[in-house]
RNA sequence: GGGGUUGUAGGGUAGCCUGGUCCAUCCUACAGCGUUCGGGACGCUGUGACCUGAGUUCGAAUCUCAGCAACCCCA
């Protein structure tokens, strides 16, 4: 759309159709690469990213409230099946729940470093009607406050621990800076907030590794690689002993925080009194976690798999994984009745497939089912079913004839590859835009478009002087991983310390 | 936090500087009918817009102010 200048100088209405036939056999490569940049190149990240969300229908951010945008149906089943795995990796061991939206302004005050983190973000509602409140009430920012009271109450002893629930809901932060669908949200609509509690910090601490595990494994299923790394000191959640991020490589080389898991100690326990009482019959404060991923684990599956055709999904959450698309060519009842055959095997095979019966012609409908980043097509024509078999295309470009009797087995072989593809190509996107560096000058440099592996000795003082001097972000020590001794790029200090550092969204 | 740009049909735009020529241009989309269908078909007929409010003016899409919203850049 945004091209319709080379659209009318390509535009092939005023030539006869004749012509405008003999133009696409002659010249099909070049009016194929030309009709179909309807998208803006990926290289424009945030163009290219705004028009993708319209244009495929994930989000429609024409909501008339700044940073709050509406799920179209079709992004709300990427959501619904994306969450899914959330779910399907929660479910195990942790329990799911609902909070209210509401905190008072009582208990949402009691954790002074909490509030300090948020205070200037939240919501509050002062009247009900047209009588102002006694109390006011808090919209969550996070829910840390409204589930801990009740954990005072749900939690007596040894043996209710631990305890591990978890949420999928709204919440809201008044953010000031710049709102971006899916990545800055004043409504985060889809907030996967996990709680747990235990009976000693070390147990804690391990269900923080547990949590980091879960969420590597949801991400790995989106074939979406990421960075963890633990952040420093002044960067992690408010009221926590130290928070442990997830961040996405987006397409511009910033970095997306796209999960964080927290071991919040006994520092909520203590505010409000959540004790147990131990084997030995003493009272003890609890331990506690809690982790989160937000509906930015769809800007970032958006992002890293699409192209400038549209949204490419892997197959487990893909709306639709598979569509038929008839050619209809000679004898067309025929191509109907086989089409709809596959269509039925392929619903009884529990594959989500849909045959396109539109009127549209069959390219058009390659452009639309691209866009919508289905990631298996299959095109049944007179040709093919004279031949026995039907043509799959593959959304990152593969293309084969495949016999119709082994269907099924192919499309399961397709979709695995796929999966493969997707994410080693966005490993080494990733891995491309990761590079370490021994200074400042060369960390300048390297976040101009990408992550930076900087030597930092762990000082603070040394940490803010780098944000400072490169305009980046720290984004933590990297875990899992060691390094050779070099000097901090501030200090000069000799140590193994390493930190990322990027722009960050 | 600071700076900038912008708001015209569902989407993208022309018109704005220099007010009247505009019951607003073009592309796309959408609806109906017909012909079509192996990578964005065509014909005909239709549908649909000046962000909100105040102001200046004989007259505002156009100028001024405020609000709301969107986008970009910097910290």
């Amino acid at each position: 759309m945004t091209d319709s200048n080379l659209e009318f100088k390509t535009d092939p209405n005023k030539k006869s159709r004749a012509d405008s036939k003999a133009d696409s056999k002659t010249h099909s490569k070049t009016d194929t690469r030309i009709q179909s940049s309807k998208l803006p190149k990926k290289e424009d990240f945030s163009e290219w990213y705004h028009e993708l969300l319209m244009t495929a229908e994930v989000v429609d951010n024409r909501y008339p409230v700044k940073g709050m945008c509406v799920w179209f149906p079709f992004g709300f089943a990427i959501r619904k099946n994306v969450y899914g795995i959330i779910r399907e990796l929660l479910d195990p061991d942790h329990q799911e729940t609902q909070f209210p939206l509401l905190i008072p302004e009582n208990e949402f005050m009691k954790e002074a470093q909490h509030i300090k983190g948020f205070e200037d973000e939240v919501y509050w509602v002062t009247s009900g009607g047209t009588s102002p409140l006694d109390v006011k009430l808090a919209l969550r920012p996070t829910s840390e406050t409204a589930i801990y009271p009740m954990f005072k109450l749900w939690i007596r002893s040894h043996a209710d621990l631990p305890l591990r629930i978890y949420q999928i809901v709204n919440t809201f932060r008044y953010e000031t800076k710049h709102t971006r669908p899916l990545i800055r949200v004043r409504e985060i609509t889809s907030f996967k907030e996990a709680h747990t509690a235990h009976a000693t910090w070390e147990d804690a601490a391990a269900q923080v590794e547990t949590a980091i595990e879960r969420y590597s494994e949801f991400y790995r299923r989106l074939a979406v690689p990421f960075l963890v790394s633990r952040r420093p000191a002044w960067d992690k959640f408010p009221g926590a002993d130290y928070t442990i991020a997830l961040d996405v490589v987006m397409p511009d080389g910033r970095t997306l925080q796209a999960g964080t898991a927290h071991h919040l100690g006994s520092t909520f326990a203590r505010t409000y009194e959540i004790t147990y009482e131990a084997e030995n019959g003493e009272q003890k404060l609890i331990s506690q976690t809690c982790y989160g991923i937000s509906e930015r684990c769809i800007a970032a599956l958006v992002s890293v798999h699409g192209d400038e055709r549209g949204l490419v999904l892997p197959w487990e959450v893909a709306p639709t994984q598979v569509v038929i698309v008839p050619i209809l060519l000679g004898d067309k009842e025929k191509v109907l009745e086989v089409s709809r055959n596959l269509l039925e095997k392929l619903e009884a095979a529990c594959v989500r497939a849909r045959l396109d019966t539109s009127d549209e012609r069959p390219g058009a409908k390659f452009y639309k089912w691209e866009m919508k980043g289905v990631p298996i097509r299959l095109e049944v024509g007179p040709r093919d079913i004279e031949k026995g078999v039907v043509t799959l295309a593959r959304r990152d470009g593969v293309k084969k004839a495949v016999p119709l009797k082994d269907l099924l087995t192919a499309i399961a072989c397709e979709a695995n590859e796929l999966q493969a593809v997707l994410y080693e190509r966005a490993k080494q996107f990733r891995d491309g835009k990761i590079k370490e560096v021994t200074s400042i000058d060369e960390a300048i440099e390297q976040t101009e478009g990408g992550v930076a592996l900087v030597p930092w000795c762990g000082n603070e003082e040394c940490g803010h002087e780098l944000e400072d001097r490169v305009a980046a972000n720290i984004l933590g020590e990297p875990q899992g991983q060691s390094f050779p001794e070099a000097a901090c790029a501030v200090c000069g200090r000799v140590s193994t310390g390493r930190t990322y550092m990027a722009r960050q969204y």
